[in-house]
DNA sequence: GCATTTGTCAATGTATACATTAATGAATTT
DNA sequence: AAATTCATTAATGTATACATTGACAAATGC
């Protein structure tokens, strides 16, 4: 199951770094020059170069001067960031969809991604546990129906992802945080806008907390 | 007084192409091939196409196959969206911001920006006011602390930019919102955290409208 | 032994070359 | 005249060439 599109080699190349990056396969800190790139992907400089350029204003590569192209590490302080910035715009996404009380159908996507959480859960399988994660919170962005929003988050998510498939088994598998993502299907549902607003933050919120305790008391300042 | 750095051919054509977008000086729906593009700003493809790759991060540009870069238009829909966004993160910010009860110094730069807004309107200079409107933004955004944030709400305002220039002088004197800049720094100079977020959400809401309207009652779902 | 200089090497930044292919319009067929 | 085919053109996507310049190490001076 490839996801290699054969669309062209710029977008083959960033599909495949984006990969790699995001499964940690390149860690963080993983460091190459343009040409090892493109030798190892098979193909000249040019669009490897137009691929980390993207990379890069994603915020998942830096382009040093004289050095090659890095995986960035992980840092607590991004990580901070980024969970303020998605506690301010995912609670505002869950609210405006529960204003317009969408239906049960609608909500599908939510529903289903919520079962196989607590599916996975109960099979204790992590993998499975995160990838149902990601599909709620994609999904709920996909429903808001702003795209520029739904762009912006899912590259944050790309981020925190690769944190959290590291942090996964440092620490009691997420039965609470499984617990709130049906409460917040369920206020949408119901329409509660304020409920809505406050479960999905203090989700983020408490996430945020995790997360940043993990890398604290693991000494972790980076990744 | 030239903004253009000479560090390198790419950053000097981004710096370029997004001063001329911004500036309207490339009007929305300008369209142009790679070569005329590295012609005009005589230097060859190579760094045009590196610049114009980022700038379609940004959403300022489009590369369509086989037309060459094509300068956004300016989308009903796409302010819609980005108002929403900002109206999602900028209460955020003011309300961590108002939380932490800065000091009058360190809101230094709001009110130098709140004054100047006033100065401008006393002296009908728009082009003044809506630099100083930006100053605000951008400083309480600085203020707040988090990078990441600032950098992308500053890509939106870059969006906004130019439809704000065009349709500045479409409509009466921004009077109401030079005052809830005042209403905004009080607020968090009195590290009242509600009245913070409130005021300046509404702000956003109504800047959103002002600017939705106009763009409909002048049918132009686009410029 | 340490600092400074110099020289080599390699990576980037940029230019250029080239094959591919969409778009345009001319030519042909019906 | 309309539709279809074909040829031409031009833009992109990619490869490659090349000059510049920082990094590193060897060599030199102290």
């Amino acid at each position: 199951m490839q996801t290699a599109q054969k669309k062209s080699r710029v977008s083959d190349a960033y599909a495949k770094l984006k990969q790699e990056i995001r499964s940690n396969r390149l860690p963080p800190g993983y460091q190459a020059p343009e040409p090892e790139i493109a030798l190892k992907l098979g193909m000249s400089r040019t669009p490897v170069r137009e691929a980390l350029i993207r990379l890069e204003a994603e915020g998942l590569v830096e382009l040093i001067p004289r050095r090659g192209a890095r995986v960035l590490p992980i840092q607590a302080e991004d990580m901070k960031e980024i969970y303020e910035i998605l506690a301010a715009l995912e609670p505002d996404a869950a609210a405006s969809l529960a204003r317009r009380k969408p239906s049960a159908e609608e909500l599908e996507p939510l529903i289903a991604s919520t079962q196989a959480m607590e599916d996975a859960l109960a099979s204790d399988d992590l993998d499975a546990w995160a990838e149902a994660d990601d599909v709620f919170h994609r999904s709920l962005l996909e429903l808001h129906g702003n795209r520029r929003l739904k762009d912006y988050v899912e590259s944050l998510f790309d981020q925190v992802h690769r944190a959290r498939m590291i942090t996964l088994r440092l620490r009691q598998v997420p039965k609470r945080s499984t617990e709130e993502h049906r409460e917040i299907v369920d206020a949408i549902m119901a329409g509660d806008v304020e409920k809505s607003h406050h479960v999905i933050r203090e989700h983020r919120q408490r996430a945020a907390r995790e997360l940043l305790s993990i890398l604290k008391s693991y000494k972790l300042p980076q990744l």
